[in-house]
DNA sequence: TCGCGATATTCAGAAAATCTTAAGATTTTT
DNA sequence: AAAAATCTTAAGATTTTCTGAATATCGCGA
């Protein structure tokens, strides 16, 4: 495990979603370089050394897809292209062609974070000598969650989670043994700082999730109520 | 652990808040520079050296969002946004993007007090090898109050509390060996927001700590009351 | 010791948070 | 385009917590 942290590169012309990565990424405690345009990037390739860089494919200047191209020539480390889910199947398939990884619009942050991670991962493996650290995969008593495949088993038994189930239990057993306020789950699984719905949409889930592993909220044996805190899972 | 106190700038027109939220601070004893404007906070932005930023998003003059973007340009510490519940959820989304959390009007002070730690250990880890510090924990002869997990054990046998009594137990213990008026606990529990309740209403959550504690008010093991004054727990 | 104000106790109604259910909206798959 | 799966919202039920009033008790000073 290094001590320096990440260096990132992120481009987008939306601001809105350049700033939500870089919010997300530096709560990962990642170093971000953020940027609004392609050609803001290019110098920052040149001029900093970076672990890993997240192109919009649809930039207004220089596309994703040439700073992509660039990277590969010159330098060697991970590319993550963003796409947005309306562009042609097609033209992204050639424009992301370059890439590691491609991530379609809109994401969830979860998600965002967990390819990042996967990236650094599989590029650190052959730079350094340090253990695979599965950090995708969280497993504590009796319970196994597997982001890679999404799946999530209970005591050997398969449970058919949905992806909104999957993130809040995620998020809940990565934070095992601590509080996980409503506010917080909903950021984390939403990306949303704030309650465009309400809360209660939480509490439905979190229904859902207890009646799949035999929890009941009177004695839960997994998901515990925190009275006017949020929900927890011991670890 | 550092013996510097950290430096936390709070800025807010309503001085109301800002005055509570410096007594909170310096509770706490962090040095608190307060300012009831944006200009002011910004000179002391790029005169003073900071530890953590607490701005309103509505300023009069430059609003909490400028100062953030520029603490994000030329500085690097944790900014905590101030919002009133009721502004617009979309306005909101995007003048909180760059902070790193958010608390809404009205708060409850502990609610603060354990955002701020949390932001202040979380940038220390990165720039300190000093062991984690537990700050969100305290504990003395047998009592435990843990903020991550909302739990209190008493001789490792746990208390089941309800937000409030945790709230007043966790301001008694953070004050041990000091008597703490009753005014003072009710300022530190509920903010000033709830300034209308009778003071009656200390004495009976006091009075349902102490039962669960197995304490009773003649002689106290743990709660003790300092007539004409509040309450005091023993260090 | 008595009186008075401060603190305790009890309890019931009010308020708040959570749970449950189900229907409609949305998204994905077929 | 229909069907299936998933998500969100709404409303009412339930549970937990909070508060204020009434009454009892205590502690200090006269």
């Amino acid at each position: 495990m290094t001590l320096l942290a990440a260096n990132i590169l992120i481009v987008d012309d939306e601001q809105t979603i350049a700033d939500l990565v870089e919010v997300y990424l530096e709560n990962e405690n990642y170093n971000v370089f953020k940027f609004y345009n392609g050609k803001d990037a290019l110098y920052c390739i040149e001029n900093e050394r970076l672990d890993l860089a997240i192109l919009d494919v649809m930039l207004p200047d220089v596309d994703g897809f040439s700073i992509c191209q660039q990277i590969r020539e010159k330098h060697n480390f991970p590319v993550i292209m963003l796409t947005a889910k309306e562009e042609e199947i097609d033209k992204i398939t050639g424009l992301t062609l370059g890439a590691d990884d491609y991530i379609t619009k809109p994401f969830r942050p979860l998600e965002l974070i967990a390819r990042v991670k996967a990236q650094l991962r599989r590029f650190t493996k052959y730079n350094s000598s340090e253990p695979k650290q599965e950090d995708h995969l969280i497993a504590f008593s009796g319970l196994v969650l597997n982001m890679d495949t999404h799946e999530c088993t209970l005591n050997e038994k398969k449970l058919p989670l949905t992806p909104t189930e999957f993130s809040i239990l995620w998020v809940l057993c990565s934070n095992s043994g601590r509080v996980v306020r409503s506010e917080e789950l909903f950021q984390e699984v939403w990306g949303d700082k704030y309650f465009t719905n309400s809360n209660n949409t939480v509490m439905v889930h979190i229904r859902h999730l207890r009646e799949k592993m035999g929890d009941n909220a009177e004695h839960p044996k997994y998901i515990k109520t925190v009275w006017g805190v949020g929900y927890k899972i011991e670890k």
